[in-house]
DNA sequence: GATGCGCTGGTCGAGTTCCTCCACAAGGCG
DNA sequence: CGCCTTGTGGAGGAACTCGACCAGCGCATC
């Protein structure tokens, strides 16, 4: 990707909302030449979308744990995502190398909408689970340098 | 939090970009109305900004892994995030509850850079690692549902 | 080595839409 | 009754969006 595609997106990054105009002054381009970029960026599925970043705990979403998943019989074919993915409550599903074969990054009210949880991921994928607890969170969804 | 602002960090979870009319319109609201919530929100913290997401493969940054940390000293007073705020390859540092005392989320070009990055993290924390592998993610970043 | 063609990616301009601010009204509440 | 909050409506200006047009470039053709 091109320098000038690198730094829209960075731009984006940091404001999902900038306009047009201020990305066209941004990047020395006319608004319909920036306007022209981000829809290629869109299209090609370099941007996937935008959203706002809200505090948890302001929407009741004050618990966040990860889980880490195993299935329970390990020659089944593995379709755990797909039977996890009606679970909105989990917002990331990463395959992963190591002991265990999924981790998740779960979002809930509080303990006992996470131990509900739980029973709904196990029985719905035929897992065990070993969740970790997060206490705080210094900081999170921090844009990457380019 | 009431009902109408909820629907509207709903409808911006999903797209950050959408016009004041456009919400306006999908809340009943006129676009003034709207408009005054959204700031609102902003100012109170529970909207905290807007970001593109974006393809890590698309931007070189292709390998996603999850660091455990562990100070080496746990007598001393603990300043961990600070001390790594400065990495840009961090995406983000969770407080959590267990053997370790921080999971870090971070994103590099490839494994060259990933061991690089820890020997930067265990100098600059104090601090050993326990690093997991992404080898795909079915999902992530999904908006939760309010 | 010129000529000419098509592709890509840019500027410019005009019509429309959207943003943004202000004045004002309706409903609680002390 | 007066004040605060939260809404509506309107007007001016800014931003979006589309089409027309142009410059550079690769490349086949002469």
């Amino acid at each position: 990707m091109e320098e000038l595609d690198q730094r829209i997106v960075q731009l984006l990054l940091q404001d999902g909302r900038m306009s047009y105009t201020d990305l066209g002054k941004a990047t020395g381009l006319s608004t319909s030449a920036v306007h022209q970029r981000v829809r290629r960026l869109e299209q090609r599925g370099v941007i996937r979308g935008y959203t706002a970043i809200v505090d948890p705990e302001a929407v009741d979403l004050a618990l966040t744990a990860f889980i880490s998943v195993k299935p329970f019989d390990p020659s089944a074919p593995d379709d755990t995502p797909e039977r996890l993915v009606g679970l909105s409550e989990i917002e990331a599903c990463h395959s992963v190398a190591g002991d265990e074969n999924y981790i998740l990054k779960v979002r809930v009210p509080g303990p006992g909408d996470l131990e509900d949880l739980l029973a709904r991921i196990r029985s719905a994928a035929g897992v065990s689970t070993r969740t970790t607890v997060v206490l705080s969170t210094p900081y999170e969804a921090r844009p990457p340098k380019l």
